[in-house]
DNA sequence: TTCCTTTATCTTGACGTCAAGATATATCGA
DNA sequence: TCGATATATCTTGACGTCAAGATAAAGGAA
């Protein structure tokens, strides 16, 4: 009997007709990334960081050498709108842990690259992160952790194909 | 082979020492619950609401006549903090779904009741709430559902046991 | 070339959220 | 009863985000 639990059975007190097992689903589904996403925070404000920023230093190191992308191409790969990475990059430079170069091939957009300091950080702070990672999951067991990615898979799949847009 | 996938293989090139398995779960944990999230909001969008509106007549309506709560109540149910139930209570207010009124039992705080325009807009917006919930489940079998909700469940356990904050 | 359309990025304005602090009222012990 | 402490709520200031619109440059057609 969880938080969960306890709004489903009010539903179903006051508004017998719903089905509310879907709502069990997505209210942990929600509760989970909530929880999550508060730990996985702390080892980025730990250095100095914020999920927004982790977000894109990773991307940019991910990336490999030599650690540069342009603004669309981080926008593609974190799913954010051009006026949040705009700023995203703006406090990132402010920071000095990227740096706005004009982009030689196209004298619209620029090229955002690590800095020697942004390099440093972030490879330090992957490698918490994914220690913090293994300790979210630690509450599962390894065959668990393997059909709850199996789950999560086929689930975001639906989402992901092409004619999906429900 | 998805947008999760993709990132893990970069990161298996650039930084091979790393496990990657449990980003790939918390990876597709965000995902999804962004989608749903978007999902779901189109449904609140439709009626006027926003999530952070529906939460508050939801856990209204729920709670039972007459359908009222003091905000401290609001937010135990809601997990945010009392600046924001501040904002989320004032523009409720100002738009008629709810009421503010005097606690009689406590000169330091106010009960939150619905209007009858915010009980008759909850009630319809829930309806179609929980079918788009039901939509956004269609993906995965009954059987994948069960099996999906008790490993969230377990997960969830985890950071809602006592002693679990790590 | 010249103009029209598309694309890349930034700007603006409005939300929603939080942390920290302010204010008013309760409550409890001496 | 009085004062110290606790509690309920609101205020303030700073982020992060988005939608919509503004700029500037690229690309293509005539």
């Amino acid at each position: 009997m969880d938080h969960v639990d306890r709004v489903l059975e009010q539903w179903r007190t006051e508004r017998p007709d719903l089905e509310v097992v879907p709502m069990g689903v997505l209210g942990r589904l929600k509760r989970l990334h909530d929880r999550v996403s508060a730990q996985l925070e702390r080892v980025y404000a730990a250095n100095g960081l914020t999920a927004a920023s982790f977000d894109v230093l990773a991307t940019l190191r991910r990336s490999g050498a030599p650690y540069a992308l342009s603004p669309s191409e981080l926008i593609a790969w974190t799913m954010v709108t051009s006026g949040t990475m705009t700023n995203r990059l703006d406090r990132l430079a402010a920071a000095g842990l990227v740096e706005r170069k004009p982009n030689p091939e196209d004298g619209r957009g620029s090229v955002v690259a690590l800095t020697p300091q942004g390099f440093t950080l972030i490879d330090r702070v992957v490698t918490a992160h994914v220690a913090n990672q293994h300790k979210v999951l630690s509450a599962l067991s390894p065959q668990d952790r393997a059909a709850l990615d199996g789950l999560l898979r086929q689930w975001l799949g639906a989402f992901e194909a092409p004619q999906s847009a429900p």
